[in-house]
DNA sequence: TTGACGCTGTACCGTACGGTACGGTACATG
DNA sequence: CATGTACCGTACCGTACGGTACAGCGTCAA
């Protein structure tokens, strides 16, 4: 049997290694998912969404990847579902900075927390993000598409899994003081991203270069110290 | 002559009253710009995007606000002019709350913070803007429409230039210390909205109720003080 | 009364796109 | 060699939609 993705013949995963049933079209991806080819029809996808957001055709991509539109079907179910992959495709190339994991001072805390926001501030300005998020919120009015599931679950609550130890490791330490770590997450994300990602995604074309990166990350961080930092 | 609106006939506008010329697509909206049977048909307009996004066709605008499509391309001269003339409609319908203009005080400023960010958390979270934000961020790719320059200019910006004043009057009374204005407004901006409004956008269904925005409200203003507060 | 005008409703046209079918090719397997 | 499989390229089908044309109707002014 030929293998497709759509929801159907899919294979369950689940998520995290945890006991939860987690719906695999919206869990973290696994590298292996797509066979080498599958990758190269999805990054012609990628390419073509950052080139003309998601108006393409399926006949663009097949010509793009040079490949039959009925493999596509084949392989994808619709156009949905091909849209579905390219995401997930893409979201399982994203990888966070690491965190340090011995023991936490009040330096390492601080910069580890200026290299989270600078990572984060250059992957949501980077046009790759800026193409998937733009596709995620158009679908995301229509409950028939489930992008927007997805890239919430790949972007902002991975990156507060991602940091919630963080935290927590500081609040252990004595160099941080919350109440609630999901809290803290809101204040440490709005502190970084502020407005900078809907001007990016309303279409505004000055984005911060790599040294404006690097001042909004170190003042974010100062910043969120100043609010949950404990002396 | 018909009163239509599209570009190569639609009447110049200065922007605010100064002498910079002003794109009048583009420019802050005033309320005369539309007839009152015009002004129907954009609700019509607005009504359907909450219910289906950007994804109606005119012809079902036409039934919706019973007038023909005729009149339609006629008003608005394609389907992107009336998209733009909604967004325009609406955005002249949005008031922003009253700042106060006595004498400044601690408490006045912190309550005026708490009032704005309420009452803007209020606005994003609502169905309209979001069905408007969608339309914008999946128009803003293309090029070809405006949208995301109207909302940006009616959003982000609007909301900027209405806050600085009140960021330099608390200074001027010794209350607040910043050496950018832009810069407290981005710190403003991030800890009012953090990650509600991106998450709203990508279709979690999760919103916070008006207790809910009155906690995150509070909060914010008082951690702005915390930052770029004096005494 | 008559004619101009602005509007509604509908029929119409061209096209673009999602999805399917089919012929042809390369390759692997027995 | 025969058979099956996976794929490419393309032709094809149905439909939905943007945009235009037109007939009919109410209004108002001369």
């Amino acid at each position: 049997m030929t293998l497709t993705l759509h929801p159907e013949s899919a294979p369950g995963r689940a998520g995290s290694g945890s006991g939860q049933a987690v719906d695999p079209a919206v869990a973290l991806p696994v590298d292996d998912e797509f066979t080498e080819r599958q990758r190269e029809v999805l990054d012609a996808v990628l390419k073509l969404m950052v080139a003309q957001g998601d108006g393409f055709s399926v006949a663009a991509v097949a010509r793009a990847a040079s490949c039959s539109k009925e493999t596509l079907y084949k392989w994808f179910g619709d156009r949905d579902g091909l849209l579905t992959a390219t995401v997930r495709w893409q979201a399982s190339k994203v990888r966070m900075p690491k965190l340090p994991e011995d023991r936490l001072t009040g330096e390492g805390l601080e910069k580890a927390l200026t290299g989270f926001a600078a990572s984060w501030l250059t992957v949501i300005t980077g046009d790759l993000s800026v193409a998937l998020n733009r596709a995620a919120v158009s679908h995301a009015g229509s409950a028939k598409s489930r992008l927007g599931e997805i890239v919430l679950t790949n972007g902002p609550f991975a990156m507060q899994r991602r940091l919630e130890p963080l935290f927590e490791a500081g609040r252990a330490a004595g160099l941080l003081a919350f109440d609630d770590a999901g809290e803290a997450f809101r204040g440490f994300f709005g502190l970084v991203v502020a407005d900078t990602q809907i001007r990016v995604l309303l279409g505004e074309d000055h984005r911060p270069d790599a040294s404006g990166i690097s001042v909004l990350s170190t003042r974010a961080a100062r910043q969120f110290l100043t609010l949950y930092g404990r002396g």
